[in-house]
DNA sequence: CGCACTCATAAGTCCAGGTTATGCCCTCAT
DNA sequence: ATGAGGGCATAACCTGGACTTATGAGTGCG
């Protein structure tokens, strides 16, 4: 398994072209980030840079492996931006509360651009379901929420900043991965899916649009669990599109048309009524904002 | 920074549901693991696990950091197989050569494919331009090849495998953004855009669609450069959808609907004329097929 | 009550990755 | 030409963190 630090030693070395200057950037001295990479292509096998007396270029190889690290570079850059907000739980400046499709999917993002934006602005995260926000924001132990389902909860004033789609999937070999024409209605209510369990916010979306009446063929208690049924072609599921981005694009799995059948739900920042964010809330909720134009 | 090996254990107590056998799994001591994990809580400031003398359960926090990190070990292990099929250059029973954006993008996701249904199958990957995979064919130093491009290389026969649509990208700022109705091949050509460097194959494709008449705002060359650029705001950038999906469904970018121009360009598969693939080449070229139904 | 499972703590070992120090190679400017 | 400077490699040493084994303690069950 491949080791952070020397990945992102390696993005250093590419976009600086020197171990030197490369392993200045990261505070270690010259030797460790010589020994360093030189022990990655002992690992691969394959040379990585090609080292002259003027500099350090990318090799093919090195290219390629660099863009493949890349990836998991941004991926934990994503992961330490929520840890922070989560360390940083009492004195922050910023206290964000979130239900868990957006503190899972969104903020990390989020986070990411207003720090770069904001470099000192301290935000402390806190997930839970609707009506958990609704009490922080309640009891001023948040300064901006966000929350996903069909109501507002009471005494909170909202913004809807996006929409979310559930998107009915499949693995690529099913029948209605191949099907001409889009689904209707009654063809999917009558179909068993991969439902996440009852009282969930996508499940209580879905028997909202059919008129409660989904048939569930499997019901799971995490995203993660439907999706790894989808993909291992146990049926049709229902799952939201920010759930499924990595999978449809490597054609991991297959979104299936619907026609007539309305799986949008908002998606919306929520403050006290009366309280308009102010300060790095008003800055976070322009952020979230710009996506939808 | 997170560390990965903390990340797969703690996935793997959210999934195996204690401590010892996650270790277990791991291959670690159930003491090692422990520390891990507290160590892991300690860094972070919020307890991740419920401990209880009848197993470990994730806490809320637990539950999201959780889904932070599957994303980072997911790339890891698309990471890890495209490791392997470098580190494995020579006696392997499958050698592929694969085109710089198939590698990048789409190879690690089938080759994690390919080892879960062929877990003995070892694969060996080389990347370049078309004619660098053509001459490795024809040389008989591989086995499969993967192109993208308008033409196929002579002597080789092809499959179409996919197709790689272009799309024009801005950041969500930007006037385009906004606009009401598709941009059409005149508006497109007459603007200056972020583009790969000339000879590039997107850059290639771009300008056949046009005519020739694509005008450079700025030259890049990286498709990781142009991206960056893209979101910066410095203007509207063209690039693979490949390469976007992630900013896509963030927000970072938005793409803008296009009318009355082409961008796709095939994905193929391609080996000697004559021979047909077999065995693990054969099962390789299934896979990548499944996804077009 | 003792067995089987969980997790925590303690004490000891070991190596990966870091450091400093040095030398070689190349280029460029004086 | 020659020395200065940047870039990389090698060598020898140091250290801390992560692992190990060994043990104890809490819970539930036959």
């Amino acid at each position: 398994m491949p080791d952070l630090g020397a990945l992102e030693l390696l993005l250093a070395v590419a976009r600086l072209g020197s171990l030197g200057r490369a392993a200045k950037e990261l505070g270690i001295t010259q030797p460790a980030a010589s020994s360093r990479v030189r022990s990655m292509e002992r690992q691969l096998g394959v040379a990585l840079v090609d080292r002259s007396p003027r500099g350090s270029r990318l090799t093919d190889a090195g290219a390629l492996v660099t863009d493949w690290a890349r990836r998991i570079v941004e991926a934990a850059e994503a992961f330490d931006a929520g840890a922070q907000a989560l360390r940083d739980r009492r004195d922050s400046r910023l206290r964000v509360a979130a239900s868990m499709t957006i503190a899972e999917y969104l903020l990390p993002g989020w986070l990411i651009a207003l720090r770069s934006q904001r470099p000192d602005t301290a935000v402390s995260l806190t997930a839970g379901n609707s009506t958990a926000v609704a009490e922080r924001l309640l009891a001023g132990d948040a300064d901006l929420g966000f929350v996903e389902g069909l109501t507002v909860p009471t005494g909170l004033d909202s913004a809807v900043i996006a929409h979310d789609s559930l998107i009915v999937v499949t693995a690529p070999g099913h029948a209605w991965a191949r099907r001409g024409k889009p689904l209707g209605a009654e063809e999917l209510a009558a179909t068993p899916l991969i439902l996440r369990e009852e009282g969930s916010g996508t499940r209580q979306v879905l028997d909202t649009a059919l008129g409660g009446l989904a048939r569930p063929l499997i019901e799971l208690s995490s995203t993660t669990a439907v999706k790894a049924s989808a993909v291992n072609g146990a049926g049709p599921a229902v799952l939201s599109e920010l759930a499924v981005g990595e999978e449809l694009s490597a054609r991991r799995l297959v979104g299936i048309p619907l026609e007539g059948v309305e799986l949008r739900r908002a998606l919306r920042a929520v403050w006290p009524t009366g309280h308009r964010p102010t300060g790095p809330a008003r800055d976070l909720l322009s952020l979230t904002r710009a996506g939808v134009g």
